[in-house]
DNA sequence: TATCATATATTGGTCAGACCATTTTTGTTA
DNA sequence: TAACAAAAATGGTCTGACCAATATATGATA
């Protein structure tokens, strides 16, 4: 009568992986002969399990091409958010003071909270930062930046802060700007960038949740004060530009 | 491509049947196998078309006994993500410590940036609270106290903030539990809040960040640690249930 | 060597048939 | 008539096969 359904556990383990972070928005899942063979069920019951989450918006599917993570999981959260950036730019400089109030918080609770694990994960991902720095794509050093921030927020064990966090970052990465890119490539501040992540890393990895927070604060800062200097400096082009060509339109 | 599978132009057909009253609310449906036939497709493709229904609450299954239509047809889904959380009762807690983070920062610059209507917003809204507090209906309090937040989340000035904490706020409302009900309720908790939100709304008319900041944590940590009292009380009432009716099932 | 077309492999979708677990119904006995 | 046991019905799961759509690999051509 209680006993609960195969299916069902299933669909609870896999929720709980999108939950946790394990299983990321948009991310691929593995076939399901593969999947089904994971779970140790037979496929029509991983079938099952998968409708139930594509019924709960949470997967979707693609006959010959593969199941996956919706991309958008609180849309009445991102969908305005969204709508919003677009029309005001400025809207940037509101998501990195929330970012203040996110990420030192995860970095606090990370220190607090981290497993061997997460610090593993933590320090494969500064390397990956490293290694992405200078390619040609600063969408992909935005991303690995990203994804250095969420084992951060990973670490902190808090599902609702990693997926408000998770939340931001989508829409940073929808709708990186000019000016934005220009943190990975302006002289000087990679290496500043990279030295704060070091120590907020360390903080992390070292228990030192006060710490954590501070450094996450300096970072946020410097990033702030960054981009306006690179807006300003874009501005300047701007004007000098139409000081040369007056009449140009 | 765009080709419909056969089980959900199945569960629509169900759908369909249940909205128009042709299935009503309790009735059982016919055998999965009688269906199957009646439909001209698989049992397993008819079952994935009842475990979607299942999934957003049209239908409930029974096994050995039937498949039913609920009695209390669910409202619609909302995001998906924020269901999750509404089922997994612990993230209550997760929510609260992304609250700390938020509104302690909400408060902050409420009491930097706010304006004399906003003030006056702030003042009309606790006075909405006191006047709100005994009233019939808990939902109206947390309402009422909800929007009190909400107030100092506009003062502050930030769209994302205020987006952010709005999307929480009303997770918090839709699933407000039996145990957050008992916050309103509970003798000494109302003027302990009444308290604590005057001060909050005093440092933030009076302009002090720093005091703001630290009223809105106060708050925060006596909600979280309330409710963690009551919830241990209702597992000891409930442990005392099981001593008196041991047998019970 | 790069591009395009075709073949093959992979992956989700559906089906048939069998068996298991739980509940309901039916039949038998006291 | 009530209680119990057996049979039937019904949902749950599995195996294996085949179909439809997509992705990838291979071969041909410019």
């Amino acid at each position: 009568m209680n006993k609960p359904k195969i299916a069902d556990i299933i669909a609870h383990k896999m929720e709980s992986m999108i939950l946790e972070g394990v299983l990321k928005p948009g991310e691929k899942l593995p076939a399901e002969r593969k999947l089904a063979d994971k779970f140790e069920v037979s496929r029509p019951t991983l079938r099952e399990a998968i409708k139930k989450l594509t019924a709960k918006g949470l997967l979707r599917t693609h006959q010959g091409g593969g199941n996956y993570v919706c991309e958008s999981l609180a849309p009445s959260l991102t969908d305005p958010l969204l709508e919003i950036f677009r029309e005001r730019p400025n809207t940037r400089f509101d998501v990195l003071e929330v970012r203040h109030a996110l990420e030192g918080q995860a970095a606090y609770y990370a220190a607090m909270r981290c497993t061997e694990v997460d610090k593993q994960i933590i320090q494969e991902r500064y390397q990956a930062m490293l290694e992405t720095h200078g390619g040609p794509d600063p969408r992909a050093e935005a991303k690995a930046d990203t994804e250095f921030h969420m084992a951060i927020a990973e670490a902190a064990d808090n599902v609702v802060l990693l997926h408000v966090m998770r939340g931001l970052f989508t829409l940073l990465l929808d709708s990186i700007s000019f000016s934005h890119d220009k943190l990975y490539t302006k002289p000087g501040v990679f290496k500043k960038l990279k030295n704060q992540h070091h120590a907020l890393m360390t903080a992390v990895v070292d228990g030192e949740p006060d710490k954590a927070r501070q450094a996450a604060h300096d970072h946020l800062v410097y990033i702030e004060k960054t981009l306006q200097e690179i807006d300003k400096e874009e501005a300047r082009k701007e004007r000098a530009l139409r000081r040369l060509t007056p009449f140009a339109k």
